[in-house]
RNA sequence: GCGCCUCUAGCUCAAUGGCAGAGCAACGGACUCUUAAUCCGCAGGUUCUGGGUUCGAAUCCCAGGGGGCGCACCA
């Protein structure tokens, strides 16, 4: 450590040597002007107090609120430690009582107080001068008040960074929605839910992972530029390639090289997929959402109905402590096994509407008309039969239910009923009155699939814009032979809000899309 | 894309046709155990923008912009 210009010692300079303590003050170091921006006027000058402490370029903080709080749990109020630490983070409030001083600093594990005086801290001048949001370092010993709360006396401290924007109301926080959409740094800061949510999203996606390859499924990564959009209905975003020439879309679904990697020997794969559809923005539709999927070789669509409502009542159980769990306002019970029914079923139960796959076209379009389905040309019974599903019956569905059986017709990559002609196994599993997943027992039929992807063409040329494209390649793979295979995606953004009682997708997306601000 | 709602100080919000305000933050000061500290003082505004009605507009009307919700589309 040289004698002069290592300012702040061991500690904040770095080095191997970390002594547990400060070797020399932080404030040794040279004062330097320095030209700062003020956030509130309109062009850059020299603040009022032109000296500044460069920060450190490292430093090794040795506790975390969280683990202080752990550790020192049973130190009696007025008690004090002899132990010496050095943490690091945001001070979120100050409490200033003349020659003494309170400060809330908060890091990523939790909140702790900062215990100042004039006579144990250096520069406690500037101490009481630093801005709330600032990042600081503080060294001291551990202590608990007289007023019982644990603290850092703090001896040394070093501001890390100042906070040049205040992060708004230190009680209220950030409550404009849009404002905290897109300055989500300053969002997580100033409301504790944000980080909650978004945490816990992390630990959601961690969670399926392990739990995934636990039973093992091989996370793999296919292409997000896809010559052709496919594997769901869905409008694609385009870009294009230069030195090919060629358009690309984003990819709507990950399904179509998923099952190739089947076909290629992968029995158990899965991905974690960001996809994209050009889509209105909704609270529970972001243009770009991640979806998890998986392939299951041997399986069909019944063991994708244990696999998701196992998984989904294995997060609950990890991340609430139960499954009996509560989603605006409304008890919602996610313990296995889920009620499993056909959509026709359900609909008959929701309505009294008595249809099905074999009802006379013009009963069909009467009870069509009667729920209010505007029934466009083009559509055959199958179509008119999922209409009349969504419009009576899945908004009433609070679930956890499986709607089993799906048409054929709206179904172009789900394998035949194997007793009900003309539907497929095919469920979506709604929770809180949504769509939290989509399965099959998976076509593996290439000549039924090539048939089915020719009558999503004369679909497309009829006008039905999210119709399928046909992949010649994906039915060449089934021509290598698909195993019978199992498949599901399940929206994971809508499982992280279900998780965290969220009423809005961009509560549990940290960078939501928003139309482009113009800052000037 | 259509409909409804909304936009006031850095933040959170008042003021409904009659002098634009409060709390917090900022700034100055007091205070040796605070917890959204307290107290005193001081400052802070293109009321989203433009037009109109009116003696007078944050408030009413029209147009535009941002945002929210609903519809449509979807997971």
């Amino acid at each position: 450590m040289p004698a002069a210009g290592g300012r702040a010692g061991a500690l904040f300079s770095g080095g191997h040597g970390w002594s547990g303590r400060l070797d020399r003050s932080p404030l040794d170091g040279h004062r330097v002007p320095r030209a700062v921006a003020d956030p509130r006027g309109a062009a850059h000058h020299l603040r009022a107090e032109p000296e500044v402490i460069e920060p450190p370029y490292r430093l090794e903080p040795d506790a975390t609120a969280a683990g202080l709080a752990e550790r020192y749990a049973e130190l009696e109020a007025g008690g004090e430690t002899g132990a010496t630490v050095t943490v690091a983070g945001r001070m979120m409030l100050r409490r200033e009582m003349g020659k003494l001083a309170f400060a809330t600093l908060r890091d990523s594990s939790g909140s702790i107080q900062l215990f100042a005086g004039a006579k144990w801290t250096a520069d406690f001048d500037g101490f009481v001068k630093l801005s709330l949001g600032d990042w600081i370092a503080a060294t001291g010993e551990v202590v608990r008040t007289r007023t019982g709360e644990l603290s850092v006396k703090v001896s040394e401290w070093v501001q890390l960074a100042e906070a040049r924007r205040s992060f708004g109301d230190k009680f209220r926080g950030i409550s404009d929605v849009d404002t905290r959409y897109r300055q989500r740094y300053a969002d997580l800061w100033a409301n504790e839910d944000s980080r909650r949510v978004l945490l816990l999203r992390s630990r959601i996606i961690s969670w399926t992972r392990r739990w995934l390859e636990d039973q093992g499924f091989v996370e793999v990564e296919t292409p997000i530029f896809h010559p052709m959009p496919g594997g769901a209905a869905a409008r694609p975003f385009v870009t294009h390639h230069n030195s090919l020439d060629v358009d690309l879309y984003l990819r709507i679904a990950p399904e179509l090289y998923l099952k190739r990697l089947v076909v290629g020997g992968f029995e158990r794969v899965y991905e974690i997929a960001r996809v994209f559809r050009n889509e209105g923005l909704s609270p529970r539709h972001n243009p770009e959402f991640t979806m998890l999927e998986l392939y299951q070789a041997y399986a069909d669509y019944t063991d994708m109905m244990v696999l998701v409502e196992q998984m989904v009542a294995g997060m609950a159980a990890e991340f609430l402590g139960t499954t009996e769990v509560t989603y605006g306002g409304r008890p919602l019970s996610l313990g296995a096994p889920w009620r499993r029914a056909t959509m026709t079923e359900l609909i008959e139960e929701h309505s009294g509407l008595k249809v099905d796959l074999g009802t006379e076209a013009e009963e069909l379009a009467r009870v069509a008309s009667g729920a209010g389905v505007r029934v466009e040309p083009g559509w055959g019974p199958g179509k008119v039969l999922l209409e009349i599903f969504e419009k009576t019956t899945e908004a009433a569905l609070w679930g956890p239910v499986h709607v089993m059986d799906y048409p054929k017709e709206v179904s172009p990559l789900a394998r035949d009923h194997r007793s009900r002609p003309g539907y497929v196994e095919r469920f979506e599993s709604i929770v809180a009155g949504r769509e939290l997943c989509n399965a099959f027992s998976e076509l593996i039929d290439p000549d039924e699939q090539r048939a089915r992807f020719e009558e999503q063409a004369r679909a497309k040329a009829s006008g039905d814009e999210e119709a399928m494209a046909r992949d010649d390649d994906y039915v060449r793979a089934l021509e290598y032979g698909l195993p019978p295979t199992g498949g599901i995606g399940i929206g994971m953004d809508r499982l992280v809000m279900l998780l965290t009682d969220s009423d809005a997708i961009r509560d549990v997306i940290a960078f939501p899309t928003l139309r482009p601000e113009t800052l000037s």
